[in-house]
DNA sequence: TTGTACGCGTTATCAC
DNA sequence: GTGATAACGCGTACAA
């Protein structure tokens, strides 16, 4: 095993010209002699010299890496932001590093550490349950941007989805199609989106004028299993239902996983609708209806931010929209088919 | 924004030692006394001393960084994977940094060339199109592990899935139900997985005395719209079948959806088998039969070997079974109800 | 056992 | 314009 790799020295040496001239061509740091300028750029060329980046972060005390800290890297939902992270990054010199938190604080205060030592230049963190202090020490050290948290004094690092008016769309859809027996399957209530689309289903609700009962709501962890445990509570204990809003898709397929198992037909008996959009959901059987929210583009937004704030520019965060999706796991309610507890259990 | 980390040296002064003494102290590489060396961690403590890991880098020839080319970031058979991965360096020096190839040979020797700017001490290989040379030229340079690729010189660096013997098993179950007029959803022919899963299929059918026909395989790209696709074009051309071998889930899931589209119930009409068992197929409607590959052991095994060879200690990779998961989208051939190209197209 | 001095590959600050 | 020279923070001979 040689030498691995080129020094910028050795360009030098093969270019005939001092290292400093090097790395101006290199950077564009100053303007350079035409004809030493054509030598350096063959020797980079015929030598196939790259830089050493850990050379260059630790001279500039930068490490051109962003570190991402996320929940879970394999779920459908964050797999799409860590995607549109990457492309945001996509072409710049900085490359994100990702570390994983699973909601534990303690394993996100490790991830982060994890990170820190790796002298990211910037962070990213998506949701969890890293104290509020901790998260504000991170954003006087570097860039910050946070998404699924509302911080006091971090509202211009925060990317933020109108989760209230996500979760009231796709209610206001069930009621408009005759539907009054809604249930909602509600994400975990220390989840701040959770908390706001449990608001959503209310205020369409309420501006329908159909009372809102608390044992319609049961709560859910955003992942399938408890999706299908809320149906199976909801008929165990005879509640009838004639529509379900998950607060997730993936507790969506839960509860139909559930209503299959059951004999009830979607939609024909229940109608069902989501909140995210994943990329399964166009595949569900029925393919399902559900509140899309822009995940590619809130990571590549948030690769953005961080640019910017990189660059010491000013950012202001958007609010991103959500819009429904209309597809096939919702119909009129027929009256003949209201579901029957009795019939179910 | 003050000075943003100690220093080895800042820890030495504080502890009334010299830089070196800390070093020894932190990487245990040679004893120090007692009463210094307890100096020394109480300053390390108080300080909250974090080493730079870019100028360890920079002092030793390495990053502690372990490329992954992965070909897509946000799948669910990748994500399994990279999960995989990251649990398998869990607790060691060592961090997983991730970039993607989208299947373009192109865009695989960009990823690649960002990982080795970032001077990763090993690489890990996730399918892909990029040469043989380029990987075997990589191979010499740092420790390699390979996946889902068959290259001569580097089978010792490579995890392989025993994907005929998979494929056979999904075939065969299909057979054993009484089925004879089994089709199979097929991936890209340049695939190598897809190749043997492909001989899988016609070993099984061989085996009962089946006739292949290539008419019956419709090559597919491993992702849902063109597993829709094939039962669109099977039923177009009155191809008759009563079960679907499809090469991964992803496609399984778009063959599901035409089935149902066209009112072809799965698994009373056709019985649907799929290949990788990713986490959403217990939750497909109905839940999906299908040869399990163990993606996240995979994930793990790539991280060991890596860390085995950095080592620089023999790895033998082992053979990776795939076993059978039946589930409900497979049932016994009812003469009854054998599909009628009639009846559908 | 411990400290000093140097080098890792690069950028930044000087003079020239 | 360009080239020495000194950092950046750490490991590691070497000397003590």
């Amino acid at each position: 095993m040689a030498r691995t790799s080129y020094t910028l020295e050795d360009v030098a040496r093969a270019a005939g010209v001092s290292p400093s001239t090097v790395s101006r061509v290199i950077n564009g740091t100053a303007r350079v002699r035409p004809g030493k300028l054509k030598a350096v750029l063959e020797a980079i060329e015929r030598l196939g010299y790259q830089p050493n980046l850990m050379a260059k972060g630790l001279a500039q005390g930068k490490s051109l890496t962003v570190g991402v800290m996320v929940q879970e890297i394999a779920s459908p939902f964050y797999g799409e932001m860590i995607k549109g992270i990457e492309q945001g990054f996509d072409g710049t010199l900085y490359h994100p590093v990702f570390s994983t938190g699973h909601w534990r604080a303690e394993q996100e205060r490790e991830a982060l550490r994890v990170l820190s030592a790796r002298q990211i230049d910037a962070l990213i963190v998506l949701d969890g349950l890293v104290s509020e202090e901790y998260l504000l020490g991170l954003a006087r050290k570097m860039p910050l941007v946070l998404f699924g948290r509302r911080v006091r004094g971090l509202e211009h690092n925060t990317l933020l989805v109108d989760n209230l008016q996500g979760a009231y769309l796709g209610t206001r859809h069930l009621v408009e199609l005759g539907h009054t027996q809604i249930v909602h399957i509600a994400g975990p209530a220390f989840h701040l989106d959770a908390k706001s689309r449990l608001e959503g289903y209310r205020k369409a609700l309420e501006e329908a004028g159909i009372p809102f009962e608390p044992e319609r709501v049961i709560e859910g962890d955003y992942v399938e299993p408890s999706g299908m445990l809320a149906v199976e509570s909801l008929l165990a204990r005879r509640i009838p239902f004639t529509a379900i809003f998950a607060a997730n898709d993936q507790m969506a397929y839960g509860a139909r996983l559930a209503l299959y198992r059951r004999g009830i037909r979607v939609p024909e008996d229940v109608s069902l609708v989501g909140f995210d959009d994943l990329p399964g959901s166009s595949y569900m059987t029925p393919p399902l209806t559900t509140v899309r929210q822009p995940t590619l583009e809130l990571g590549r937004e948030a690769a953005r931010a961080v640019l910017l704030m990189l660059e010491g520019q000013p950012y202001e965060p958007p609010l991103f929209n959500t819009r429904l999706i209309v597809r096939e796991s919702t119909a009129m309610l027929r009256h003949s088919r209201v579901a029957l507890p009795g019939r179910w259990s």
